[in-house]
DNA sequence: ACAAATACTGTTAGCGCTATCATTTAGTTT
DNA sequence: AAACTAAATGATAGCGCTAACAGTATTTGT
């Protein structure tokens, strides 16, 4: 029974002949050491196979190794399960723990919950995801706390924090002219809610994709949604109504473009044959609809971990610099053609 | 400038003109203390809103506070999030960490990553979701590594684990049930993927509601899906090409459901009015698509909470009696009517 | 009434790691 | 080369909690 015990760090300054406080050191990429005993912990790190007790680091450090993760409760659980498994995942590795918080409408409730949760945690740092990151009172009071945190796609007060987001504009601009390359001229688009920084990059993205190919659209092909299904169904049925209908219509995410599927259906207007479809964000609904959506990829796991690695590896001190490099992290996106596109039927 | 510092056992102990073990014990459901002491503990831990720190727990008892979660890959995503979800906000309660893994088709290096897990963070008890749990090699190896589990909603080998489940059988025969008090009469179902047990439960529980009432459905009312939406899609165009078309249709799950709904759209049959459709899950595809869907609702909160419960308090050991009350866990779950059924049109 | 079992409470010694400060070594200056 | 500074390393003392054992009070049995 030979009971293969974890190995401790005393095990690992014995074998390379250091002092625990060297092998200390080298694990927390403290610069004091030199190249040579450095190299040798790490070698019997790798040989006894050893890993930190997070307990016990936790407990002489005084640092929580706890991050937050605060949403808004009606964030596609697609996206939110993605951003959450993969964070879940490197602070596995990084010995981190993720304690996750639903913010809601009720913003004073929603305020006492996060102070509890920072008291009561201590975390060492706070991600926001869409859209409460751009919410002021909110990052009044965790500003006020003292508490470090990360934006995702915020759209205001770019230099209060580091932030991680991906260029809307660009993908919309790419994604619209993809249709462009299609042959559709005749193409619609459906605006984000309007509380949301990103339905207007996406929309001026789509604009600035028709005026570069010299195309104009008339004001009825541009609808005003609200990112649900509903909206998208209802802004659909009016521009599908029109005698002079779009032959494709942009969605600013996929629930809307879900919603267009939906009117097309009752319309009795085959996609992608007489209407072509995209949307944006490709969460699992882009999958579950028929014909599968064309959208954007969102680099959603990409965020996670880099959100994470900004916190873990405590780089806010000198994040505070809003130049830093680090501060600002713009990912790159992905188109994804499905079926719910094609080009233009000729008649 | 008073830094409210957190109390210790100590002050807890030292208020309450006790020593910090019988704090420790209060604190741990450990029986031997007298009431008194404890009633007076639990008095001063209030008044210094004092919580044990959860490192020095951890690195004191030798015991992990890691619980491991493990899906298979093609799970739900609302699933999953719900459950991981409350799962954490329980954990956050307690004091413990989920540590959540993906399991996939190539079951050998599954096994190897869950090992790496079990080894790694020296979980203190795992969570199997369906379908995973019923995985022999799985559950063999964790037997092996003599790892307490629960599992939700198995099918095979009950006696081998505490579980948590709903009854699929009676909540199949109930919105079946609901569809006939509609006058529904030609009610088609679609079946799940033959795989996973509760497949047949609810296709079971469909035959037994028709049967009690008396309903004669002829073969071709019955088609094999796969719990996917396009399967469900498929199976519905048979059934609704035909002259004889079913006026309902039972999917046994919410995805195969949303492919029915893809297939009445295509075939210019409108629902609820021509067809009533019925889902299974209550994820949140059921209110993604239009109409939204009439679908049982599990109880995937509480099924999280309880499965945490039983691995946090340490029931193990008496549980290991496969007769004890806590063993077997089922719980209740709810029909939940929308708008993709309406009772039956009178021509 | 006294031994023996039982119920309760306290004492002590770490758990594995890092902060802090003391010490040694290497590098510079004059 | 002595005197000083800076860099690298080590020794020590906990972090806050619980296991293990040692008591002390209470109850039970005979």
């Amino acid at each position: 029974m030979t009971t293969p015990k974890r190995a401790r760090i005393q095990d690992v300054a014995e074998k390379a002949g250091v002092s625990t406080m060297t092998v200390s050191r080298v694990l927390n990429q403290d610069a004091k050491v030199s190249d040579a005993k450095r190299a040798i912990v790490m070698k019997v790190v790798k040989e006894l196979n050893y890993r930190p007790n997070v307990a016990a680091r936790r407990l002489a450090s005084n640092k929580s190794f706890f991050i937050g993760l605060l949403y808004f409760d009606d964030l596609d659980t697609s996206y939110l399960s993605k951003f959450l498994l993969r964070g879940l995942k490197v602070c596995r590795s990084t010995g981190h723990h993720l304690v996750v918080d639903e913010v809601d409408d009720d913003i004073d409730k929603s305020l006492a919950s996060v102070k509890e949760l920072i008291e009561v945690t201590q975390v060492d740092g706070i991600i926001l995801l869409p859209p409460i990151c751009n919410h002021p009172k909110l990052l009044t009071a965790l500003q006020q706390a003292n508490v470090s945190f990360v934006r995702i796609a915020p759209d205001t007060q770019l230099n209060l924090s580091p932030y991680i987001c991906m260029d809307d504009y660009q993908a919309s601009f790419e994604i619209t002219e993809m249709l462009i390359k299609q042959g559709h001229t005749k193409i619609g688009h459906i605006i984000g809610n309007p509380n949301q920084g990103v339905s207007r990059l996406r929309y001026q993205g789509f604009l600035d994709a028709l005026r570069s190919n010299q195309i104009n659209v008339p004001p009825y092909y541009i609808e005003q949604g609200l990112f649900t299904v509903d909206s998208g169904m209802e802004a659909a049925k009016k521009m599908l109504s029109l005698d002079d209908k779009p032959t494709a219509i942009f969605a600013a995410n996929d629930a809307m473009a879900a919603g267009v599927l939906s009117a097309a259906h009752m319309g009795r207007i085959s996609v992608p044959e007489e209407l072509s479809i995209a949307g944006f964000d490709d969460g699992h609904l882009a999958v579950s609809v028929s014909p599968n959506l064309t959208t954007v990829r969102q680099p959603i796991q990409q965020m996670a971990e880099l959100a994470i690695d900004i916190i873990a590896s405590g780089k806010f001190s000198n994040l505070s610099k809003a130049n830093s490099r680090e501060f600002r992290n713009v990912l790159d996106f992905e188109i994804v053609e499905r079926n719910s596109t094609a080009p233009v039927q000729v008649k």
